[in-house]
DNA sequence: CCAAGATGTCATGAG
DNA sequence: TCCTCATGACATCTT
């Protein structure tokens, strides 16, 4: 087990993890029974209206069932974060090494308290960071060069709340190499009480500390047993010990945590066709102190007013949510609110000018794209100065065969050669949606404009003025109804998108958290290790000076030196010493349970 | 011709 | 109860 399959074992991992998570998020659609008799009443209607002249049969087949997607499921297994390590530190009562160290491991002594972290499982641990790092970094390189969303608070608490979901394929890559390194919660084993449980053999198995390798390093600070700090797991442990044989000890300066940042950022200058300069410049911002960029400037064409100010903070999923509400009561409930739209929804803050004067306060949303593609609602009049637009946008009018209701409401085509009125009024009839053709084919004495959008009273008011057939009110209240909730689904999937966009900012704000609290973490596991080498030196030189009555250095085998409350350290006996390191061990068992 | 996206429409539920 | 809005689902059209 080389890391060289650790390292395409992880790349294989991150190319399927990303390829995943570039998948459209399934929202959860499923088809439902349909009652279709309604709508072909409608269509009988519109047949009729139609004068039979299209007979096209519109019912094709049903469209393909969408799959279920491979939604990952948040493996969330116990990864360990840098709040971790406070604790660890303070509570370095592990095993003593001479009772669980194999006689034929004696002579290793040094060797892995230099590598103290690096024990199998740290590595595994540590690697998988390193995964998470990179891949969360590679996602963040490709959403920042779409667009600029550094703008949320790195400390904003808020902005945990969901905080599982976003990680999901990092955890998954967790997930296997757990599955076949183990369990990632081995990361700290060094001081896991597990580690310090280990069964104690006899006291004659005398790790030696100094560098003529003489003497053992079973001695103990007070409550604190130094000893097994100088102690991977591997070595004070059995049990556990499944990757332990197979990395011998010089790999683990293969993953000196400063190396770590290295490869990530080289990885993802690969991965992501970045160059290094790039990377470097990533790395810079994980270096700056929050991590993240105020720069609040988060795609300001890309947030509704309401929204922008409901998610200046931006990174709850309650703010998520009731965006939402607030963009819908924005639109609904104030006549001069209107939607700031950005352009890549396609939308715009421009509410209708041409034709909804009366009317404009009861739309207050208004797609911009209606301006040029869907006059539905506009005085066609209004469409004769911009003949250019013939030939932009989609027209939506279902191709209404509009000859067949134009040939009973216009004029027919005096000849081939048609004029410029001719060719306009062609153009209109092309842009007029459906209703409208209703509405013209049911001499509806007034513009659909008026239909959607007056208030109700006036809308009454309006109807009353007229002699009107029990048909023609009843397209006027269906013309009503669908133009109105024509609009309310603009608004709806507008917020949709909007909820799309906020979410996919906080995911980033997020994986940035994450990024960065994995590099903290992994500064705080290097400042850990160079702590304990510098407690190893001390320890070495006070043990190493200390002579009895006779001149004669202690041996570390019969002797311990031992932290006393009081910052005193005293030397005690090894048995004493290894008593004490039991106790310690068991209370945190006890806790625990 | 197919897929994906855009848009309109309907049904339904909530306020 | 009626009106309006929001939204899921589907159909249709466009690209």
């Amino acid at each position: 087990m080389g890391w060289e399959s650790h390292l395409t074992a992880a790349s294989a991992d991150i190319d399927l993890i990303d390829i995943l998570w570039r998948q459209d998020i399934d929202l959860g659609a499923g088809r439902e029974i349909f009652d279709y008799s309604h709508r072909q009443k409608e269509q009988d209607v519109d047949k009729d209206l139609r004068d039979g002249a299209e007979q096209e049969d519109t019912w094709s087949g049903e469209g393909a069932e969408a799959l279920a997607r491979n939604l990952l499921v948040d493996g969330e297994t116990g990864e360990s974060f840098p709040a971790q390590f406070p604790a660890d530190i303070s509570s370095i009562t592990e095993a003593v090494p001479s009772e669980s160290e194999p006689p034929g491991l004696q002579n290793n002594l040094l060797s892995p308290l230099l590598t103290g972290t690096e024990s199998p499982f740290d590595l595994e641990q540590q690697w998988q960071d390193l995964m998470s790092i990179m891949e969360m970094q590679a996602m963040e390189v490709n959403t920042s060069t779409n667009e600029i969303l550094y703008n949320a608070p790195s400390g904003d608490p808020l902005s945990t709340n969901y905080s599982l979901a976003p990680n999901t394929p990092i955890n998954q890559n967790v997930s296997l190499h757990q599955a076949s390194l183990g369990g990632c919660s081995q990361d700290f084993s060094l001081f896991s009480p597990e580690a310090e449980s280990l069964p104690v053999a006899s006291g004659s198995t005398l790790l030696p500390l100094l560098p003529s390798n003489s003497t053992s390093l079973n001695s103990s600070f007070g409550s604190t047993n130094l000893a097994g700090l100088f102690f991977p797991p591997q070595l004070n442990g059995t049990a556990n010990d499944t990757a332990g044989p197979e990395l011998p000890d010089p790999l683990g300066g293969l993953l000196d945590e400063a190396m770590l940042d290295e490869i990530s950022l080289m990885d993802l200058a690969i991965e992501e066709g970045f160059n290094p300069v790039q990377a470097s410049q990533l790395e810079e911002e994980f270096d700056s102190d929050s991590g993240l960029s105020l720069d609040s400037s988060h795609s300001p064409s890309s947030l509704s007013s309401s929204e922008g100010s409901s998610s200046s903070s931006s990174s709850s999923s309650s703010s998520s949510s009731s965006s939402s509400s607030s963009s819908s009561s924005s639109a609904s409930s104030s006549a001069s609110s209107s939607f700031s739209e950005e352009g890549a929804v396609g939308y715009s803050s421009d509410s209708e000018t041409l034709d909804l004067e009366e009317a404009e306060g009861a739309v207050g949303y208004q797609p911009e794209y209606s301006k040029f593609c869907r006059m539905s609602y506009q005085d066609p009049s209004q469409l004769s100065c911009l003949p250019y637009l013939e030939h932009v946008g989609h027209n939506h009018t279902y191709n209404m065969a509009p000859s067949a209701l134009d040939s009973a409401d216009l004029p027919p085509p005096s000849g081939l050669k048609k004029g410029s009125k001719e060719k306009q009024a062609d153009f209109l009839d092309k842009q007029m949606s459906r209703d409208e053709h209703r509405a013209r084919a049911m001499k509806i004495p007034f513009t659909n404009d008026k239909i959607i959008n007056l208030p109700v009273e006036e809308f009454n008011e309006l109807l009353s003025k007229y002699q009107l057939s029990e048909a023609q009110l009843s397209l006027i209240r269906d013309i009503r109804r669908r133009g109105k909730n024509k609009m309310a689904a603009q608004n709806c999937r507008k917020r949709k998108l909007d909820t799309i966009l906020n979410l996919e900012r906080d995911v980033e704000d997020l994986q940035r958290d994450k990024a960065r609290l994995l590099r903290e973490k992994v500064e705080f596991l290097r400042s850990l290790r160079q702590m304990k080498q510098k407690v190893q030196s001390l320890y070495q030189e006070v043990f190493g000076r200390l002579r009895d009555e006779n001149g004669r250095p202690y041996s570390p085998s019969q002797y311990a030196l031992q932290y006393a409350g009081d910052g005193s350290v005293l030397l005690i006996p090894r048995t004493l010493a290894d008593q004490q390191a039991r106790r310690q061990e068991r209370k945190p068992k006890d806790r625990r349970k």
